[in-house]
DNA sequence: CAACAATTTAAACATTTGTTTAAAAAAACC
DNA sequence: GGTTTTTTTAAACAAATGTTTAAATTGTTG
C-alpha cells in the first residue's frame, strides 16, 4: 500500500533530504525532548504527516539523524588518528580538525553528550566507532613514544580528553562563555582560533618538554 | 485565600523542601524539557497541584533550582579566585574544586550548559555572578605575573577555559568515557582522580616553566 | 487515456502536558 | 470547641504532542 521507497521508483530524495536536514538542525538546536514533530515539519515546510511517512516515528528520525552526528563526531578524528604522521603532528592536527569541525557545527558537542547522557541506549549502535577511537594506531603510537622516552608517560586514556576538551568545551558553553567576557559572534570565533594555538602548545610542550631520564 | 507563605506563619517547610529537592534531582537529570511536573510531583511522594502551589508554574519552579545551581557552580569558583595566595597554588586549587564539584554533582555542568544554551533569557539574574569571575582578584594577579614575567603571557579569558575545560568535560561525557574505555562507576571516578593531577601538572608546567626573557 | 502506485494533505485520534478548580483534610487561632 | 486559615487531594481543564486515517493529488506505466 504505503512504502515510501521501494527497489526501482527513486524516493522522492528532495522530500526525504528536507525533513533529514530540517530535523537536523532542529535537533541541533533544541534536543531531541525540545524539538516537536511539528517544528520539524515547519522548519522543512512540508505537512506533519510527511515527517511519520518517510520516518516511521519521532524517534527513528531522531536516532536517523542522532547516529549521523555520533559519525560526524568521530569519524574525522579516527582517520587523523590512523594517519602515518608523527604523534606531535597528530595532536596538533587533532585539535585543529575540532576546531574546524565545533565551528562549522557549534552546537554537535553539546548535543551528542546530552543525548547520550540523556538515553545511553540510543549510543548501541555507535558503540563500533568508539571501539574504533579505542584501537586506532593512536594509542600504540603513543604507548611506542613513551617507552622509547620521547613523551612523556601518559595513556591515551588521559591524553585523549586533554586533547578534545579545550576546543569543545568553548562551543558547548558558548553562550557562557560570550556573555562573560561580552563577545560578539565574531569575537568568539576569533577567540577560539586563538585559544586552539594555545592549546596545542600547551599540550606538546607538556608532552615533549620535560626532564627526559 | 491561598498563599503558600505568609509573613509570620512560617511555611511547611518540609513540603517545600521535598518539591525543590525533588526537582533538583529531576532537573538536572532530564533537563527542563524532559522533566514533567508529575515526575516532579512522583519524586517528591506529592500531588500534582502542589508544585504549582509552592511555586507557581514549572517554568517558576525551573528558575528557582536553576539559579542555585548557577550559584553553586560559580560560588565556591569566585571564593578561591580572591584567596590571598599564589598563583600557583590558586590554580591548584580551582581544579581540586572543580573535581570536588563534579564529584559531588556529576550531571551539574551538562546541566548548565545545556539550559543556558536552550534558553540564554534565563541566564539573565546570573549575570552579576559572571560579573564576578570577571571582575575578581584572578585576572590582575595572572597580568601583574605576567608583567612580572614569572608566568607565560596569557589572558585570564584563554586561562580559565583551560583550568575548568579538563574536569568538566570530563563529567559532561561521562557516560561516553565510561563506554568507551569501558570503565566502572568507581573506575571513572579513579580515573577522574587521576586525570585532576595531569591537569594541575600540565597546566602549571604550561605557565610557569618557559624560556624566561 | 485509464489504471495503478506513490506522494501529499487536512483532519482527527488518543495521550500527555502544564495548570486550575473545588472540595476535603489538617493546622492555627480565639 | 468552633471558626478560620493553610495545606492537600482528586478531578478536571485546555492546549500540545506523536501518530494515524482517509481522501486528494501527483506521478508512473501499460
Amino acid at each position: 500500500m504505503k512504502k515510501p521507497m521501494d527497489c526501482i521508483s527513486l524516493p522522492s530524495k528532495s522530500t526525504e533530504e528536507r525533513i533529514r536536514e530540517a530535523a537536523k538542525r532542529v535537533f541541533l538546536e533544541k534536543g531531541f525532548d525540545g524539538a516537536t514533530s511539528r517544528d520539524i515539519a515547519d522548519a522543512a515546510g512540508i505537512n506533519i504527516a510527511l515527517t511519520n511517512y518517510y520516518f516511521r516515528s519521532k524517534e527513528k528520525l531522531f536516532i536517523n539523524i542522532f547516529e549521523e552526528m555520533v559519525q560526524l563526531f568521530f569519524n574525522g578524528m579516527v582517520d587523523i588518528m590512523n594517519k602515518p604522521i608523527s604523534l606531535r603532528e597528530k595532536i596538533a592536527e587533532l585539535i585543529e580538525h575540532d576546531f574546524q569541525l565545533m565551528k562549522a557545527n557549534p552546537t554537535l558537542s553539546l548535543f551528542v553528550m546530552n543525548e547520550i547522557h540523556r538515553n545511553p541506549e540510543r549510543m548501541a549502535n555507535c558503540i563500533g566507532l568508539m571501539k574504533q577511537v579505542h584501537h586506532s594506531m593512536f594509542e600504540e603510537q603513543l604507548q611506542q613514544e613513551v617507552s622509547q622516552g620521547t613523551v612523556r608517560p601518559i595513556s591515551a586514556m588521559h591524553l585523549m580528553p586533554m586533547i578534545f576538551c579545550n576546543i569543545q568545551f568553548l562551543f558547548i558553553g558558548k553562550t557562557m562563555h560570550m556573555k562573560m567576557w561580552q563577545m560578539s559572534d565574531t569575537g568568539f570565533d576569533e577567540f577560539a582560533d586563538g585559544h586552539k594555538q594555545l592549546v596545542i602548545d600547551m599540550i606538546t610542550n607538556y608532552l615533549f618538554e620535560f626532564e627526559k631520564v
